[in-house]
DNA sequence: GTGAAAGCGCTAACAA
DNA sequence: TTGTTAGCGCTTTCAC
């Protein structure tokens, strides 16, 4: 294993001057930088990071919760988690998974000194963790939106507001009675935040323009389709609204079926990643979820935190609708 | 914070006796552990993570590369990963996670000795990781199984017999002419290991039978009906073998509508993980993927290895048949 | 059965 | 502009 020792004999040089180097926390003369870098290349050194942690008192890590419960949308979530990734990577911080959901993994991460900084994906409504992290010292952010946000900053997208976004586009198509085909039934019991935020934008959004608005939880499985015959059964709700990934196809496939038997059409308007929306077929229009950037502008908010700068208290990425017709899908920004 | 020497102090005792009683790795006397070990909750204490690995030589952390590219199955890698963290943290493991699909992410976390082991995911046939691999003092786990499979253990899923076992199955419900509707073009392309293996198998498995086997890449997307349509115009094909996640609904939707024009019914055979394949209907069986089994699998080989055990060389899972109307998909193990 | 002390490899005062 | 050195918090010899 080769040490800054052994940079800085190779150089003839100290092991500060190495350090210092490498850190650029002071000036070093051309000639010598020029031979520590030779060194460290010759022998492609690199610095032990448990012993660089140790000293210096900053691990470079970001440690994530990131949910592995069922009922989460893991297309959005692998997207959410690789932005966060390369956010962090580009200011060289590295990212350690953190399972068990609860406090315990994040208090002993934060304990051990195990990370620099926490990012808690999954939040509920009035979520457990977030006491536990109050009383942390460790910096934390949140990628979620929790009632009476407190003292942790929060990074979202704004499902609010794409809920009202969706409602008040059916409402202007002609619509009087619309459906929120939403999240699965384990994902609202747990009150998550995100599920719960969408329903209360698509009833505002509904009240607003005086029409009807129902919501109903959809498995994201084939029995999806039970959901979509027993809503569509309901004959005056004419268009939908649909946020639930892998629910879809199966959503759209029934709508096609019903539309065929009863000479219909049905408005949709789905909620999901941008390429996803695309690739299904019948869609009027969709509102992206744009998860990579969501979990950039979180990455980028830790790095704030660890900067020592100012952060927003909460960061909400505005939703877009996009004619399913258009593309690529979205206006330019 | 709360050092080894608070507890010392606390307890009466020495550093190196806290050392010794949270270790194990000497005698203690009942009454010393019992102080020490009140005084170390009394006072919440966790050892310093870099301290200790600075001490040790050992990080306790797993460096996983996993996939973000498109065209894989997001599911699978999710449950995979899931079973690796949980099985990690039962030996009180770490996993940090990697990007930058190539070498050099993998280089620099072992080279900074920030890992004890790594555990590399989408392995292609010949994966220019491997040499790297090899040449790096940290023992290392392939999930996926490279040609020549060398130096290096390997864990997968035997897609190889899986293939076979459709087609052999395929051919024993009469069919004659199958189809396998496998990856996307572009996992293809990259000469993905899993998906060679299951064409291989699944051919060799026709031929052992003499029947025709065809293979045909497959978009993610609803586009996938096209390439159904396609396959389903050569009118002698009829049965198929899909691995496709993403693709099954918009498979099984487009199949079932052929069926109705034509007045026949094509045999399907699915490989996805079990609740997956549940959820869709009209399957004629099913292969289960025990995603959330092979990331455990693998993480228990790491630790062998870093327990300074003896491995397999390569450990494949092996494929087992369900009848869809199974319930719970899969046979008693 | 217990303690003292020498590192682990690095950072960052402090000194020159 | 550069070097010397005291830690960072822990593990593990070595000594008793």
């Amino acid at each position: 294993m080769t040490t800054i020792a052994d940079v800085a004999h190779a150089a003839g040089v100290s092991i500060s001057t190495v350090s210092y180097v490498m850190s650029g926390k002071r000036t070093i003369s051309q000639e010598t930088r020029l031979r520590v870098e030779q060194a460290i290349a010759e022998l492609s050194y690199s610095p032990h990071a448990s012993a660089r942690s140790l000293a210096s008192r900053a691990t470079n890590v970001i440690g994530l919760q990131a949910p592995l419960r069922s009922g989460v949308d893991v297309n959005v979530v692998m997207q959410i988690v690789a932005g966060i990734v390369r956010e962090a990577r580009a200011f060289q911080y590295d990212i350690l998974l953190l399972t068990s959901d609860d406090a315990a993994g994040l208090e002993r991460a934060a304990r051990a000194s195990a990370v620099d900084a926490l990012l808690v994906m999954d939040i509920e409504s009035h979520d457990p963790r977030l006491s536990s992290l109050g009383a942390l010292a460790t910096p934390s952010v949140l990628i979620g939106l929790p009632d009476g946000a407190g003292a942790v900053p929060c990074v979202d997208f704004d499902f609010e507001s794409a809920g009202r976004l969706a409602a008040h586009r059916l409402a202007e198509l002609g619509h009087t009675r619309i459906a929120l085909l939403g999240a699965p039934a384990e994902v609202l019991e747990r009150h998550t935040s995100y599920a719960e935020r969408l329903t209360r934008g698509f009833l505002a959004g509904c009240a607003e323009r005086g029409i009807t608005g129902t919501v109903h939880a959809t498995p994201s499985s084939g029995a999806s389709v039970d959901v979509v015959q027993q809503v569509a059964a309901d004959a005056e709700v004419t268009a939908f609204f649909v946020h639930n990934e892998a629910a879809l196809p199966h959503v759209m496939g029934r709508l096609a079926r019903i539309g065929r038997e009863r000479g219909t059409h049905a408005d949709v308007i789905a909620l999901a990643p941008a390429d996803l929306a695309q690739s299904v077929s019948g869609l009027t229009d969709a509102i992206d979820i744009p998860a990579e950037e969501l979990g950039r502008a979180a990455a980028r908010v830790v790095q704030e935190l660890l900067a020592g700068g100012e952060t927003p208290r909460v960061q909400l990425l505005p939703p877009r609708l996009a004619s399913a017709s258009d593309s690529p899908l979205g206006v330019p920004a």
